[in-house]
RNA sequence: GCCGCGUUGGUCAAUCGGUUAAGACGCCUCCCUUUCACGGAGGAAUGACGAGUUCGAUUCUCGUACGUGGUACCA
């Protein structure tokens, strides 16, 4: 009875992966291993016309570096490749054309002008999108209308086709998902969806069917946009004959715009400023690459926890979980019906919770490439680490160590002077000169010593410290910002400390 | 239009008939810090609406409104 779990993604090689499609792949890993099972990624590449070069390679290494890759998958191959249905294709026509001789199916010889004609002409105010279901079939050009000679003959001539589902009148189809409980459709108000298309492909609609029992899949989680049309499936299953193999369903919410109305897409992404797709993407139709959260200094283990977190709560207080600990607590029993709105301020917070945590030599082998993209050239490693030990707070996103950390390795371009010129005066540079020559008397050479030095002088020239210290910041930092000064001060060295302080005092 | 699904603070959300309706993000105040963060302590802010069931509804039922998805030889 306990059939080993099997859940699979199932997405289309169509360009960027949207967050809510790594959502779907998170919960469907998770899923499978909480029970031990098997994590299976199937590329629906039925639609030739959309097919993007190189999508389905991006999709795999976004799920790697999710660090939820399959067990299963076009590179890596399992049981019941292939993986990919265009490889697929010589399977699903037996279904169809037992589905046919069953009575369930049909062939359909209507030309695309032939269904614009009954749409439009059926077209009214009552009835804004005509379809072809019970009560238009036998109004139009197919096997129920034609004698068996003339389909033979139009087969024969080798008349494009196409086989549509033969939905079942009066009838109530229902099913039950783990996440809505039992749900109802009229098979009346159900379409006959084309089953295999005039190229030989099958439509979505029979390729699910067919792959998910071919491939045993146990849980199929998909998102709530294919509710509408999982009566097609569940009839499907039946007239197959496969009923008792249907995979559980879960139908997942939608996750929303932040502002407006509408599901999230890439768009709102570029209009609000934050990524949409997991990782860059390239796409080679329009020469344009769209940023990804990996990119824009995501944490793998932060994105799925937001992510997570996104439609699914755990019933307690706490809200940071490694892949781990989701994996051990997640239920599909909790997961949300209705649709989330994306809040980006919430997923940096995440990211925020999870660079505090991790280790700083993880931090620092996530953080080197990042720093000498930009051009900084690190010379020793263990200083490095000290760095990122004193910036690792400030930094919300990966990016962020540039600027919290590129003036322990270059002089500052710019100096916030405006910040303490208009208390500036004489005494403040005789300050810094004499501090500089008390220093460089001086053998020892860190944060104490320095401050020690720095609080006597500023006693005996009677200023405050924070009239000094600032000013001492802005040197060495150029901005308000950063860790202690005197720590500055004696991490990037008495030399490079000195070389500032003249800079500024030059400047002012 | 029709059908499906949904609706707790601005956002994510707990609650599975009885609570002062958790918590988090964001926002505000204060403390820590003579910077910025981190950390700590507080604060403002919530059950779409209307009926019904019930001793009692945020929780169950129905209706309305609103949102959302579908209505393709796209997935």
């Amino acid at each position: 009875m306990n059939k080993e779990v099997r859940t699979r993604f199932a997405p289309s090689p169509t360009g960027g992966l949207h967050l809510g499609g790594v959502r779907t792949a998170l919960y469907s890993y998770l899923y499978a291993k909480k029970h031990a099972g098997t994590f299976v990624l199937r590329v629906e590449d039925t639609d030739q016309t959309r097919y993007v070069e190189g999508a389905e390679k991006y999709i795999l290494d976004c799920l790697d570096w999710c660090g939820i890759s399959p067990d299963e998958s076009p590179l890596k191959s399992g049981p019941y490749a292939p993986y990919r249905q265009s490889e697929r294709k010589p399977m699903y026509k037996q279904y169809a054309l037992q589905l046919i001789e069953n009575g369930h199916a049909y062939y359909a010889f209507d030309t695309p002008e032939d269904l614009e004609k009954m749409r439009t002409d059926l077209k009214s105010e009552k009835n804004p999108s005509p379809q072809y279901d019970h009560s238009t079939r036998m109004q139009m050009k197919n096997s129920l209308t034609l004698s068996a000679e003339e389909v033979n003959d139009l087969l024969a001539k080798n008349t494009p086709f196409v086989v549509r589902i033969k939905m079942p009148s009066n009838e109530t189809i229902s099913f039950t998902d783990m996440i809505r409980g039992e749900i109802n459709n009229d098979s009346n108000l159900v379409d006959d969806k084309v089953l295999l298309k005039g190229d030989g492909m099958p439509t979505y609609h029979l390729a699910v069917v067919v792959d998910d029992y071919l491939m045993k899949i146990t849980h199929a989680f998909r998102g709530e946009e294919w509710l509408p049309s999982a009566p097609v499936h569940i009839k499907l299953w039946d007239y197959l004959g496969w009923k008792n193999d249907m995979p559980q369903w879960a139908h997942l919410p939608l996750i929303l715009k932040p502002d407006g109305n509408g599901k999230l897409s890439k768009r709102d992404g570029d209009r609000l400023g934050f990524p949409v797709f997991a990782m860059n993407w390239f796409d080679p139709k329009t020469n344009e690459t769209t940023i990804g959260f990996k990119e824009i200094g995501f944490l793998p283990e932060a994105f799925i926890n937001l992510l997570a977190m996104l439609g699914w709560h755990s019933g307690e207080e706490k809200e940071l979980f490694s892949k781990d600990e989701l994996i051990s607590i997640f239920s599909m029993e909790r997961v949300h019906k209705g649709g989330a709105k994306f809040d980006y301020e919430k997923a940096k917070w995440f990211n925020h919770e999870w660079v505090k945590t991790i280790s700083d030599d993880r931090c620092m082998m996530l953080v080197k490439p990042i720093l000498q993209a930009k051009g900084i050239v690190i010379k020793d490693d263990a200083y490095l680490l000290k760095v990122i030990g004193a910036v690792k707070d400030r930094c919300t996103l990966l990016n962020d160590f540039y600027t919290q950390s590129v003036y322990f390795f270059e002089t500052p371009t710019s100096f916030d002077t405006d910040a303490i010129k208009p208390k500036w005066n004489e005494d403040k540079t005789a300050f810094f000169n004499e501090l500089m020559s008390q220093c460089a008397a001086s053998t020892n050479w860190n944060a104490v010593e320095l401050e020690t030095i720095f609080k006597e002088l500023a006693t005996a020239k009677n200023i405050k410290m924070g009239e000094l210290q600032m000013p001492f910041r802005i040197m060495l930092v150029g901005g308000k910002f950063g860790p202690g000064v005197f720590e500055i001060a004696e991490m990037i060295g008495k030399e490079s400390t000195f070389e500032r302080v003249k800079m500024v005092l030059g400047m002012l």
